[in-house]
DNA sequence: TGTAAATTCACACAAAAATGTGATGGTCGG
DNA sequence: CCGACCATCACATTTTTGTGTGAATTTACA
């Protein structure tokens, strides 16, 4: 499987660096770009028939939008991995491709080697981004300061148990973690209860932690 | 800012893994190694007179475990980055991680080289991790609800009582909502168990629907 | 300094959930 | 027609959770 032949389609509206990367994994071993597009329409009549291993996709083409022929591709070859690479660094364009099926993410000021490299872990399952594009991706995922325990008049200990819970913890569990008796984590759970007006684990679980 | 020095602390119960770590990064250029510490009571209580820039983190400490710490620590030190440098690399660690506040994520195998780097990285703002951890990040967005449910194989059936666990009601309720017994009910519930390899309601719950 | 809130623990009982071991039909594809 | 799933149900037992009642310490702060 590493000594396959990796077979790249490029989509990029910019002759100039379409024809760049196309020589870029021509003339390196293991790659084989076999085919360019310059546009969103001609990639999605083109490409299924293809069957690309890897395809690399601008997001500012001409037609329709990068994200777009990626949704719609994706759908079409879900086995063909996505690798956004672009000038846009923010959020919105990050997000949507991902969400559209894209597994990689890079900039298009990416150095040839780290191209190959990640074009390689694309293929064979990653996700490679740098750092930078991947701290975005990190904070959408970061708990917002709990106003939800505060409006409830949680404590910290009360607050603490419930997130233990939440995970999954046991009440014996969660006394061993904490080094405190079974009783005692129930009676936190009890005034918990009674603050959030629930009667069940899950029940607090949503009310205090579960946002759609 | 790229010549300073960036002061490093290590929470590792291991004393081999603790001290090799801190030896690394003392003897390069460029890091430092201000304190380590071999459990999280002791972390939580020594690590905010210290300020360190950078924190590695263990998950499977003694006391609470690193989730937790890193939870607390960074709530109180926001400006500190916490990297997580564990063996585990299942969903559950890796988002409950990203959510309590940690920025990067390496596995112990990481060479020296790529940690170093990688802290230099979580230093200035980025979220270093390999691919395969990013995949995994990258893969929640993908997450249609029910994709996960077929993941595991539920059956639809299976799927719908699980999804009225989650959102709070008891066995009986959901039998009396679908016109079945409660004995049927447990039965779906103990086959999707048996599936998901959990025993409780919440552990299901955050193995299909999980929301950060 | 006094008091309210937070944290800790104990014991008992009831309700709900988890587990073990069945069994009966229905459907669908080889 | 058979084996494989699937959905349905029953009954027994154990474990976990929820609730009632009470109380001892520590901590925060007015």
């Amino acid at each position: 499987m590493n000594e396959q032949l990796i077979r790249v389609v490029i989509v990029e509206d910019q002759e100039d660096i379409r024809e760049g990367l196309a020589m870029i994994i021509n003339f390196s071993e293991g790659f084989q770009c076999i085919a360019t597009f310059p546009d969103g329409n001609s990639a999605m009549s083109g490409i299924p028939d293809l069957k690309p291993d890897v395809v690399l996709m601008d997001i500012d083409i001409p037609g329709s939008d990068g994200i777009q022929v990626i949704f719609f591709l994706k759908s079409v070859m879900p086995a063909t991995q996505f690798m956004m690479l672009t000038v846009f660094e923010d959020d919105e364009k990050i997000f949507q491709s991902l969400k559209a099926g894209a597994s990689g993410y890079l900039l298009k000021k990416t150095s040839p080697a780290r191209l190959l490299e990640a074009i390689r872990e694309v293929h064979e399952g990653g996700s490679p981004m740098n750092s930078q594009i991947a701290s975005r991706v990190v904070n959408y995922f970061r708990q917002k300061p709990d106003s939800q325990a505060e409006a409830y008049n949680l404590t910290r200990r009360e607050y603490e148990i419930l997130e233990l819970i939440s995970r999954g913890y046991r009440y014996k569990e969660i006394g061993d973690k904490l080094s405190i008796s079974m009783d005692t984590v129930r009676s936190h759970i009890r005034n918990t209860y009674e603050k959030l007006q629930v009667t069940s684990k899950v029940e607090a679980i949503n009310k205090v932690f579960r946002r759609l």
